[in-house]
DNA sequence: GAACGTTTGTGCACGTTTTCACAAGACGTC
DNA sequence: GACGTCTTGTGAAAACGTGCACAAACGTTC
């Protein structure tokens, strides 16, 4: 049982999607759905949430579709969201606040359980609710919580010593917003988000797709065809 | 010419990690580096990285490595970054704000061409030296600065009407960070960074190393694996 | 209780991405 | 100018992810 058949990677990055569209259609007395409508909603085919979904195993009912309060806790166990998370955000600037500040934070399964800079001359301020504690004082924080999740909102420059001093407080999933690869030991996981980059991948579509209607003065619009995102 | 040969997408999800690095690179000096060295800072293996750049053209010398500021530029040519690229971010709340004052925005060929909100009493204040517009200008603004990258910054209710205001704004590039999956019409290119996702993604991973452990008294480590990230 | 329409679960083929492995080219040395 | 060392560029194999298509299962209706 703890043995469970591992869940492609592609797939654990969709699960959050499904299961806060399917939180959402709970909240409006939707009970249950078909892949298809779950598709149409996550912005994906139908086959792939049905194969998604058939990695947690064979909830849905043929003929009917699934039950969505059922397959919402199916998703949320999977997920590891039975339990609420606290992370530890390290860094108060601007992104630091506005993480903290972040509404649907909790809805989502985590809460700031601690904020921590280095800078002094924010340490005692209060953001999101909680009040910013030195870099110093991260491993108490970490420790007091139990926290194993860290959120890296530093400059770049500082991303790697948050990492390391994240690590060493005994965190051991780090999500780095900072515009820097980072080392970690193995046994550790780590995320990326990095608006530059970003920003640069639709700067290229957009660069392209400039440069296709340079090229052809007559290759016309691509017609119609209904939604779905990226070109 | 126009018919460039197509760069696979997840080469050009990669490009601009190597691009920060050769910047860095650039700006201490270092003039030469190799598939290999090039690899370890970006946390990839060394033939992904001679993959990746051959897409460029054959821009390396055997033997020696590749020039750092002719790589530089090829890969800022590529991603269209040799232009200064001006954004639009609709939502000045905590996010946008954020977003609005990050730096090294501007150092990655980015601008914040704008900000605007639908709430009057942010209208007229002013975040990251930009002042905020009301929701119902964005088209003006949008066609001032001939803007077609736009970044949506709302909350997730607001997501979808925000990325209909700047596809009609005429906005063909969409970065969201709204949790919300929006839909564009065909040949809008959509970029998505949803925070609540990611840390859904870490804890699944948290999850499965605290199930591993307790499962296993006897199931040993997995022993080798040296990874770097993700585990 | 059989026939029918619906929707899941999945085998299979296809496309994309990663990794390996090595020939080809560049440089330095004698 | 021949040799050895280094590093690129790239075929080919392996791994991974996607989408089709259809049998199996369910509910409904008559």
């Amino acid at each position: 049982m703890q043995t469970r058949r591992r869940i492609p990677e592609a797939t654990v990055a969709r699960l959050p999607v499904y299961l806060r569209i399917l939180s959402e259609q709970f909240d409006i007395d939707v009970t249950k759905i078909s892949s298809e409508e779950l598709a149409e909603l996550a912005g994906v085919n139908a086959a792939k949430v049905r194969k998604d979904l058939s990695y947690l195993g064979s909830y849905g009912t043929r003929g009917v579709g699934y039950e969505v309060e059922f397959l919402v806790y199916q998703i949320r166990r999977e997920l590891g969201l039975t339990h609420n998370w606290p992370v530890v955000i390290v860094g108060a600037g601007n992104m630091g606040q506005a993480l903290a500040g972040y509404n649907g934070f909790g809805d989502r399964g985590f809460t700031v359980g601690g904020i921590v800079d280095i800078d002094d001359a924010k340490v005692g301020s209060v953001v999101g609710g909680v009040r910013v504690r030195h870099l110093s004082e991260l491993t108490q924080v970490v420790e007091a919580r139990n926290i194993s999740i860290g959120v890296i909102a530093t400059p770049g420059l500082a991303a790697q010593g948050a990492a390391d001093a994240l690590v060493a407080a005994g965190v051991t999933s780090i999500l780095n917003f900072a515009p820097t690869v980072i080392n970690v030991p193995p046994g550790v996981s780590v995320g990326k988000v990095d608006l530059a980059v970003e920003l640069q991948i639709l700067a290229y579509h957009e660069q392209r797709r400039i440069n296709a209607a340079k090229g052809s003065s007559l290759v016309s619009v691509p017609g119609e065809s209904r939604r779905r995102a990226s070109a």
